[in-house]
DNA sequence: GTCTATAATTTGATAGAC
DNA sequence: GTCTATCAAATTATAGAC
């Protein structure tokens, strides 16, 4: 929590801590207000709804996962930024913001529903944006998402950050030399 | 709702359908008892605790779905399986109850914690069972696992259950002839 | 912008009658 | 086993003073 921060963004802050850890229904604006040192009324003032402030959450969830991963020249750099970005997860043992919300989808707010399905749909076309990833990914971009979203799902249900890389040790072992797509 | 069910699993086949859709703390005991057509206090007499509940849920979403895998011959016949019981979630739009709750795992009450965990462990020990798994399956046990689990959640997540398929594509081709694994 | 105060509802859980 | 009745706490949200 930067001194200079605006109390929003400290809201956000704690939001994004909690929802990947305990789920939408996990928190509340009044633990969010504890966090940052007001009052819930106040957390209301700058989120109207819960659903408001979800959705700004995955939002810029989406706008600083692609921040990070900026653009690849080719597919082998592609693979380690999208590697490095899940592990940080898997180590820190939070969810990705995307499937901590996702998995309950059906009882979302509409806005956040789709905000939600914007950051993985987002994730894949960063993916073919990447010159030659056709044949240069080791596997199509659903597929190597969808990996990465179940690896680290599995290693917060195991409680073992390792669990993470033994998942994805056929994709890290292919990016030194091989690949696995037939 | 057979009409041979005890009341007792008319109570977990509720929440687990709940469960499955809005996570741990997306259902309470009044939503199971209307579900049921009882009163909340009759539900607190079969589960003492949510968490006794969600235990109990889990552990027999486990035994269930070892029952339905059986104990295939071959690698191919078991990656079928696998395909199947994981394409039934995503067909129904409803989470692998391990990842529904295992998404959530440390704010949960830790036997349910356990119990998630256990199911996932479950699956791969299952996969490690069947005869010459090591060279007949395209991706080892956690990898296919977790692609699975990885798959539903973006299916549910993008409420699109054909992104199931195009996900484990990959593996269905090579069901067919070829080998993923280098 | 933040506060106090509070409304209206829901939640997990228990006591005790039948 | 199921019910009525109830509790204490938590939840999202709003009104209005400062």
């Amino acid at each position: 929590m930067p001194q200079n921060e605006t109390i929003r963004d400290a809201i956000l802050d704690a939001a994004e801590g909690r929802a990947r850890v305990a789920g939408y229904n996990g928190f509340s604006f009044r633990d969010l207000a504890n966090d940052v040192g007001i009052k819930s009324a106040s957390v209301h003032y700058h989120f109207p709804t819960k659903g408001d402030l979800a959705h700004e959450l995955m939002e810029r969830y989406r706008i600083r996962a692609l921040e990070t991963l900026g653009s690849p020249e080719d597919p082998d750099e592609a693979l380690r930024k999208l590697t490095a970005l899940f592990r940080a997860a898997a180590t820190g043992q939070e969810m990705c913001l995307c499937g901590a919300l996702g998995v309950s989808s059906a009882a979302l707010p509409e806005p956040v529903q789709l905000s939600a399905k914007g950051f993985s749909h987002a994730l894949m076309a960063w993916l073919k944006e990447v010159p030659g990833w056709e044949k240069g990914l080791p596997l199509p971009p659903e597929t190597l998402v969808s990996l990465f979203e179940g690896a680290l799902l599995l290693s917060i249900t195991a409680r073992d950050p390792t669990f993470f890389e033994v998942a994805i040790a056929p994709l890290v072992s292919v990016t030194d030399s091989r690949r696995l797509r037939p």
